[in-house]
DNA sequence: TAAGATACTGAACGTTTATTCAGTATTATA
DNA sequence: TATAATACTGAATAAACGTTCAGTATCTTA
C-alpha cells in the first residue's frame, strides 16, 4: 500500500469527520474553515488540498452519507422481514447515528441560502428527492404486502421524513437510550398512524 | 397619538418584518444587517437604533412570535369543542401562518451557535420547554377527557412538536393548498397513531 | 541517491460582516 | 419660535472570514 495514499485517505477522513460534527452541530454558515482547522489539527491550505472549497467540502460529506446509507441499508434491509420492521430498523440506524439525518439542518441551510451554480443546485435537489422517494417505496411496498392501508403515499413519505428529521433535533440533546427510545415511540405512533382499521 | 412614537412603532414594524422572512429563508448566520437594510429600507444605524444588536433583534422576533401565538390561541381555543378540534386548528394556523414554528431552523442554529450570556441562553431554554408543555398540556387535556389513551405524555408531546417542525421545513416549498392538506394528514396521523383502539 | 511528485504549512489578501458615531432632519415642548 | 428630544443617515472601523500561494517536508520512483 502507498504510504501518500494511505496518508491522504487519512486525513482527508480526519477533516471529514470534524467538519461533519462541526456542520452538523453549528450549521454550514457558522462552521468557519478555523473551526474545522481547529477539531481537525491541520492547517486551512490542507483543507484547500483536500477539497475545493467550504462548499465542495460539505457536497462530499452529504455524498458521503448518501454512499454509507445505501451500503448498510442494502446489508440490512435483508435481515428485516415484514416492511414494520424495517422501519423500525430505519428508526433505531438513525437514533444511533447521531448525525443521522441526511437533510440535517445544515444542509437545509445550505440548500436555501444564495444561488448555487446549477448543477449544485441539481445535486442537491436530487438528493432531497431520493430521501423521500425512499421512504415512498418502503411504504409502497408495506401497502403491497398488505401490512397497513394508506391512500396518499406521496404525502406519507413526507410526513415520515418530518417527522425523522424534527425527532434528530430534539434527541441532540438527549442521551442515547432516551433517543432510542424516542425514535421508537415515533416509528409505533406513526405505523399506528396509518394502520389498518383493526378488525 | 404621539406622531414620533407612532414612526418608531412603525418603522420597529418594518424592520421586524423584513429580519422575520430573512431569518427564516437563510437562517440566522446568513441573514447579514444589510440584507435586513435592504428589505427593510432604511439604514443600518436606524437598525441600531432600534435594537440592541443582531441577537436583540432575533430574540425580539422569538419572543414577538410567542407573544402573538398566546394571544391567537387564548381567542381560538374556545371554538374547538375537543382537544382533537385543537389540535387540528393548531395544525391549520400553523400551516397558515407560514413562518410558522416558532423553533424554526433559525432559532435551532441561533441557540447552538456558540455561547450566549446565560441569562439569553436560559430565555432560549424556556421558550422551547414552553412549546413543548403547550403540546403536553394539550395531550393531558385529551387524555383527562377520554379522546384519546396514551401513557407516555411528554414523549408524545416532543414527537408532535418534531412532527409538526419537520413538516414546516418541507411545506416552504409548497403552494398554500398543498401546505395546508399536509398538515392535516400529519395531525389525522398522528392522532390516528394515538387513538384508542377502536372497539 | 537524485529528481520529481505528493502532502502540508501558515502568513497574507481581499471581502464581508456587525457595530459605532458624528452629524442631520424631524418632531415635541416650553 | 427657540431649544431639547427623538428619529435617522451612511461612511468609518475593526474583526472574522474564505481562499491563495510561496515555500517546506515527506515520500516515490528511476
Amino acid at each position: 500500500m502507498n504510504k501518500k495514499k494511505q496518508q491522504t485517505e487519512q486525513t482527508k477522513k480526519k477533516i471529514a469527520d470534524a467538519a461533519r460534527t462541526l456542520f452538523a452541530q453549528k450549521g454550514y454558515k457558522a462552521t468557519s474553515i478555523e473551526d474545522i482547522v481547529n477539531a481537525a489539527g491541520c492547517s486551512a491550505g490542507n483543507i484547500y488540498y483536500h477539497f475545493k472549497n467550504k462548499e465542495g467540502l460539505f457536497l462530499y460529506l452529504l455524498e458521503d452519507w448518501n454512499r454509507e446509507w445505501d451500503q448498510t441499508w442494502l446489508a440490512k434491509e435483508k435481515l428485516y422481514p415484514t416492511t414494520v420492521d424495517k422501519l423500525f430498523g430505519m428508526a433505531e440506524y438513525l437514533a444511533l447515528d447521531q448525525l443521522s439525518h441526511p437533510l440535517t439542518k445544515a444542509s437545509d441551510e445550505f440548500f436555501n441560502n444564495s444561488e448555487k451554480a446549477p448543477d449544485v443546485e441539481e445535486r442537491i435537489n436530487n438528493m432531497v428527492k431520493g430521501y423521500i422517494d425512499f421512504n415512498q417505496q418502503l411504504l409502497q411496498k408495506g401497502i403491497d404486502n398488505q401490512e397497513f392501508e394508506i391512500a396518499d403515499v406521496s404525502s406519507l413519505a413526507i410526513i415520515l421524513d418530518s417527522l425523522l428529521f424534527g425527532l434528530n433535533l430534539h434527541t441532540r440533546r438527549m442521551e442515547r437510550e432516551e433517543t432510542l427510545a424516542a425514535y421508537r415511540l415515533a416509528m409505533r405512533v406513526f405505523l399506528h398512524g396509518i394502520a389498518k382499521p383493526a378488525r
